[in-house]
DNA sequence: TTGTAAGCGTTATCAT
DNA sequence: ATGATAACGCTTACAA
C-alpha cells in the first residue's frame, strides 16, 4: 500500500501548486473550470482524501466532540449517546466516548484530556454533585462548550438538558393516589445527586397536596440494584404498618422489592402498586408489567446535540446558554393499574 | 480566557527554544536538571497543555480508534463498546463511534470518514454479508488495522474476534434434547449473515447426532422483535405435529413466542421448553426465566481491543493477524429446566 | 486565475 | 546541553 496521496502530490502531477489544488478542492469560486475538473480528475485517480488532523491543526476546529458517561452500556446512557451521535454526524462530527466510571479523580482526567485532544465541545452526565462541583471550575471556563445532560451541575452560563425529575416523581406518586393508595413509601437512589432529591421531593408534595401525610420510615435511601431493593422491601414490609404502594427512583431496586413481595404473596396491583423510574426494558416484559416513568433517552441526547450546536454556530457573536428541561412521561402499566 | 499556552509561550518566558522546551516535556535524558525543572515549572504556571492534534499531525498517530457498529443502544453492542473503552484509554487511545443503522452505505461513507480522520485502528461489526463483502475491499487493504467482530467478513489477513456460534446452537439445542424434547424448532434470524448461519449449523447438527430427524417446516425465519416472533409461535403451532420446543436466535423473538404460549396456556417448561440467544437482560428477570446463550460481549469487546494493540505494537516488524472465537456459554434457566 | 509564503503546535535531525 | 530548521498536510492572506 502506497503512501497516501497529499495535495502535494496532485500538483506535481499537474505542474501546478499545492495552494490551486486546495482551492479546487473546495470549490474556491475563483478558479478556472478546467483546472478544477483537472485537480478533481487527479484526485480520484491518485485516491487523495483530505486529511482531517491537518484541517483541525489549522483550523483550529477537530470537528470531534466528547461524550462523557459513567458507563456506556447502561441503557439510559447508551441511548442518549444514540441521540447524540444520530443528530451530529449528519454535520460532521465525529463521537467521542469515554467512561469515568462513577469516578470523580478519573472524571477530571478524562475530561483533561478531551481538552487536550481539542475536541470542539463536551457532553457530559458528571459524577460529581453540586457540593464539588468547584473542582471542575476551572475546565468549564475554557473556551470548549460544555453542555450537561442528566445529571447536571449549577455553573453560570453552562447549558444543559436535564429530565423534569420533580414533576415525574409528582406525576408517579399523584397517580399511586389516585389509585387509592394511602401509604406510599419512597426509594431514594443518592441524596448527593441534583435528581434524585428532585424524585423525592415530587413525591412529598404530591403527598403533601393530597393531605397524605409524609412519614420518614416510608423512605429507604438504597442502591440501585435487585439485591438492595429487596432488603429494602423487608425493611418497609417489617414496620407496624407496612406501605401500601412504592414510588421508587430506581427500576431496578423496585424489581427486587417485587421479588420479595411475590415471595410473600402481596399480589400487585390488588393489595399494593409500584412505580419505578426509567423505564428500563424489562420492566415492560414482566407478566406483571411495571409502571415507570420514561426519561426519553434518545430525545434528550439529541437535544444536547442541538444545543450544542446552537453554541457553537453563535460562538463569535453571542455567547448562548440554554437549559432545557424535558417533559418526564409517567407510562401505567399493570403494576399500579388497580383501577382500569 | 486567554489563549491556549504553546511551548513557544513557554520558550519566550524562560529565554531558550521551544525544541529545547519539548524535550524537557518528554523527559529527554540529554537536558539539564536545571532547565527541565524550569521548564516544568512554568509549564504548569502557564497552564500549558499539550496539543495532541499537533502531534498527531507530526507522527501520524491520532491515538484514536474508531468503532463501528448498527446501533450503539443495543445492550450486546454498547457492552462490546464497554470492553473497548475500559481496555483502551488506559493505552492513551480514544474511542469514537459511528452507527450504521445497518445501512450499507452509510457504513461504507462512515469508514471513509474514519479513515479521513487518520484513526489507528477500526473494529467493526458489519452490516456487510460475504457475499457483498468486496465493496470493502479497497478499504481493509489500506494500513489502518481492521478488526471484525461478532459480524466477521472473511477476509484474508484480517484479524476478527466472533463467538462460537455454532457451539451455542449445538449446545442449546443437546440441552433441550437432555431435556427430553422432541420436536424441536428453530427460529433463524439471517440468512445472510454468516453468524445466524452457524448457529442453525449447530441446531442441525446436534439434532442429529441425537438421530432426531431435521423437519424444515420446524425452521421459522423472522426479524428479531415480539411481534414478529409471536407469528413466528402462531405459525408453527398450527402444524399437525406441533413442536415441544424452541431454539431461537434471537431473544426477541423468543419473547414473543412464549407470549403467545402463555396465552394458549401452554406449561413452560413442562411441556414446552424454550432457549434463546443473546442473553438478554430481561431473560432472567421474567417469573419463568428464559434460558440463553450468553456472548460475554464485553469480553468480546476487551479482547477486540488487545488483538489491535498487538497488531499496532508489532507493525514494524510482522504483520500479525489473529482470529479468536470465543466460546458460547449456555445459561440455563427456569424455561428449559424440566428435569432438574 | 494562480503562485508564494506563512502558520497551526509539535518533534526530529542536524549542528554547535 | 541547547539552538536552528525542517517537516507533518492543510488553508489563506498577499502578491503577481
Amino acid at each position: 500500500m502506497s503512501k497516501k496521496a497529499t495535495i502535494y502530490d496532485i500538483a506535481k502531477e499537474l505542474k501546478i501548486t499545492a495552494a490551486t489544488v486546495s482551492r479546487a478542492l473546495n470549490n474556491n469560486p475563483k478558479i478556472s473550470e478546467k483546472t478544477r475538473e483537472l485537480v478533481q480528475a487527479t484526485a480520484t485517480k491518485l485516491n487523495y482524501k483530505q486529511n482531517k488532523l491537518a484541517l483541525a491543526l489549522k483550523s483550529g476546529k477537530s470537528k470531534n466532540i466528547g461524550v462523557v458517561v459513567p458507563y456506556i452500556n447502561r441503557i439510559f446512557f447508551s441511548s442518549v449517546i444514540r441521540g447524540i451521535e444520530d443528530e451530529l454526524y449528519p454535520k460532521g462530527y465525529h463521537v467521542i466516548i469515554a467512561q469515568t466510571h462513577d469516578n470523580k479523580e478519573k472524571e477530571l482526567k478524562i475530561l483533561q484530556n478531551l481538552l487536550n485532544e481539542q475536541v470542539d465541545g463536551i457532553l457530559i452526565s458528571s459524577s460529581y454533585s453540586n457540593n464539588e462541583k468547584h473542582k471542575l471550575d476551572y475546565l468549564v471556563k475554557k473556551n470548549t462548550p460544555f453542555i450537561f445532560f442528566d445529571r447536571k451541575l449549577n455553573f453560570p452560563n453552562i447549558s444543559s438538558v436535564t429530565l423534569n425529575d420533580y414533576q415525574g416523581g409528582y406525576d408517579a406518586t399523584k397517580h399511586l393516589i389516585e389509585q387509592g393508595c394511602m401509604r406510599i413509601a419512597h426509594f431514594l437512589v443518592d441524596q448527593e445527586l441534583e435528581l434524585y432529591k428532585n424524585r423525592f421531593k415530587g413525591y412529598k408534595d404530591a403527598l403533601e397536596k393530597s393531605g397524605l401525610p409524609f412519614l420518614p420510615e416510608y423512605v429507604v435511601t438504597l442502591k440501585s440494584d435487585i439485591e438492595a431493593g429487596r432488603e429494602a422491601a423487608k425493611t418497609i414490609m417489617k414496620l407496624p404498618l407496612p406501605p401500601d404502594a412504592i414510588f421508587s427512583s430506581t427500576d431496578y431496586g423496585l424489581l427486587g422489592a417485587v421479588q420479595y413481595l411475590n415471595e410473600l404473596s402481596v399480589k400487585i396491583p390488588d393489595d399494593f402498586c409500584v412505580v419505578g423510574f426509567s423505564n428500563a426494558p424489562f420492566t415492560q416484559f414482566l407478566e406483571t408489567s411495571i409502571s415507570s416513568v420514561d426519561q426519553s433517552p434518545v430525545e434528550m441526547g439529541k437535544t444536547a446535540a442541538k444545543v450544542f450546536l446552537e453554541q457553537i454556530e453563535n460562538e463569535q457573536t453571542v455567547k448562548i446558554c440554554k437549559n432545557v428541561v424535558l417533559p418526564a412521561k409517567l407510562i401505567v402499566r399493570k403494576s399500579s393499574g388497580k383501577i382500569n
